[in-house]
DNA sequence: GAAGGCTGTGACATCGATGACACCCGTTCT
DNA sequence: AGAACGGGTGTCATCGATGTCACAGCCTTC
């Protein structure tokens, strides 16, 4: 009679094992598992184990795509690095990483390789999972990210960087100025007896940090007077091999520089092997300062001078703020500055009082 | 009457835009909608058109969460990597993620630390996703993840490791054999005029890969039959630090070594330093050679014979094999094993032809 | 022993898409 | 002319959870 009636649309699911068939098992309702598992405190001691028996033989593995589309969030937390090719920004992402894990959430990692489409991409893709949060790397972002972030009412970090005019940042960031550690690591090869100092940058075009401290040194030499700013940056990736190539440039093109101020220790460690090469003493002849205390700087004959970035610090901050934020406290967008520590090794002299 | 009938369940969803609103306001209806974003070319010109300039009013952007639910299943791939502190895997991410986003997949990365349990954490993660893929690095599993990966129902490759025995690999799989990266390297110096060859290794305890690698030394070794293995290995990780360390241990219990297998270029770098301030030559007192030709390796002094990984190889492969697979071609798993680049450079001698 | 509070459990609508299928209507075939 | 076909669009059940609320017990309390 009811031919009509009693067809049903079919459709597969994953043949995976469903909340409804641990509570068909366990003799409960699919609620008292999905309370069970959000806040087992609140479920008998009883069925508490009963669903949790049921939960191990079955080899249940929750679907946290059904679960945030019906919670409308999901504790994830996309990460937006520029690159993860030298270990730079891998001690604070080991951190956050860390850190979210210790409160529940899945960290997710993307790599923009500098560029700010690519990185829009990836922030599109990240949002349409409905993130609980998002960390992202500077303030270099396309209008199109910067409405997205703006408009998608979770918390944003934006770290590694510092807001360099007001409105800049709209969001919470964590970061330090780049201006000040290229002024600090120009500063510092003046006061330990350089005269004459030059800069060499490279992945200049993609990473505005580096022409950040590039400003930094230009401002720090024209305060001292003593010599026109000489510097010479790349858009090339900041290798090793880039590093001996600029500094064989600069010293043919400046033989009389005594000090060098690089924008990467990757490229400083270029410098002394070249420096090296053409039997010229480091600190000597060419004092060098690089940035970022990479691995090798602390053993690589002499060991480098260098500006160390608060990695750890950075991602810390960055969480704790976004774990309160998360937690209902309210966090007003505010820019955290930390600083960085200036690490004074072989590669220059050890300073008198200044 | 009827107050108790009336009463609604009221539930806040997201205030984003859907495609129900999209339809409404381009009056269509929504599987039209999600039938132009999936197919544009299944609908009618002109109704695409309409649909198109209402998405781009409106701002809408795809609920991936309830697509993913509906579809069961999305168009992201999971990836697992051990470490992002050194560049060895960077370039086969790269690669990875540049395939995967041609063929319009999300890559998603997560990183283990090397650790088996992290890992199975970030797999249970991943998977209840429901991607369209994993691709995780090696075989050393714990025995949940192994179950896992079977039964996910989706591509899963294994990359950088090549199975020991049969039966290992019970996925695709994709990479080299590390024994065999051990026996190129010890084989080399002893062919280029080594007598006596040592091996360093780090970060032994949590990769067994560098295991292998150190297995195949002592195969070496052995075959030649020249003197007894002599290896140390420790668990901290593959930094230049401890490759001074090592080698300084080595050279100080068996003085007469003239040549050391590495299991890291930035173990290697560290035995360079370290050389050169005991006043040694190399290669001529001692020759060394390394494994991942990292970015520093051409540049040092000397410059570091290295075993090259076929690290795009791997990534390009991988992606291959996967995206085979998710277009539905029948993929049995099996192993692709590649070869490694021997690349000699200053830290060996020259070999006289064999 | 009835009233009131608290705790634990279940019923059910809902989140925002997809996919199977019905249906409309203009073409082509017999 | 009527059947068969097929492209384009709409209807509606469905994916697997969560969140709200109702309600059954049980324990206090007077």
């Amino acid at each position: 009679m009811q031919t009509t009636e009693t067809r049903k649309r079919t459709r597969r699911g994953t043949q995976r094992v469903t909340m409804t068939d641990v509570a068909t098992a366990a003799d409960v309702s699919a609620s008292t598992v999905s309370l069970y598992l959000r806040r087992p405190e609140a479920v008998s001691r009883h069925l508490a184990e009963r669903i949790a028996r049921v939960i191990d033989e079955m080899g249940y593995v929750p679907n946290l795509v059904a679960g945030s589309l019906a919670a409308a969030r999901s504790r994830t937390v996309g990460v937006i690095l520029p690159s993860i090719l030298n270990s730079f920004f891998a001690e604070t992402y080991n951190t956050l990483q860390g850190m979210f894990q210790a409160a529940h959430y899945q960290t997710l990692l993307g790599v923009s390789e500098f560029s700010p489409e690519e990185e829009e991409s990836l922030i599109r893709a990240f949002l349409a999972w409905s993130p609980a949060a998002m960390v992202v790397t500077g303030f270099h972002h396309t209008e199109r990210t910067r409405a997205m972030l703006a408009s998608c009412g979770v918390p944003v970090v934006e770290m590694w960087d510092m807001p360099g005019h007001p409105g800049e940042a709209v969001n919470i960031s964590v970061g330090f100025s780049h201006f000040e550690v290229g002024r600090m690591q120009t500063s510092h090869l003046y006061d330990q007896g350089s005269r004459k100092v030059a800069y060499i940058g490279a992945a200049a075009h993609q990473d505005l940090r580096v022409r950040s401290r590039t400003d930094g040194y230009e401002a720090e030499v024209m305060r001292r007077g003593l010599h026109d700013p000489i510097d010479f940056t790349v858009p090339d990736a900041a290798t090793t091999e880039v590093g001996r190539w600029l500094i064989d440039e600069i010293l043919t093109r400046h033989p009389d520089i005594d000090g060098v101020v690089c924008s990467n220790d990757a490229l400083a460690l270029g410098v002394l092997f070249e420096v090296t090469r053409r039997d010229l003493k480091v600190p000597d002849d060419l004092a060098v300062v690089g940035f970022g205390d990479l691995p090798f700087s602390s053993s690589c004959p002499p060991p480098l001078t260098t500006v160390r970035p608060p990695q750890r610090e950075i991602g810390r901050l960055s969480a704790t703020q976004i774990l309160a934020a998360l937690d209902g406290v309210r966090v007003t967008p505010k820019h955290h500055n930390l600083d960085c520590e200036l690490v004074v090794r072989g590669s220059t002299r050890p300073m008198a009082k200044r």
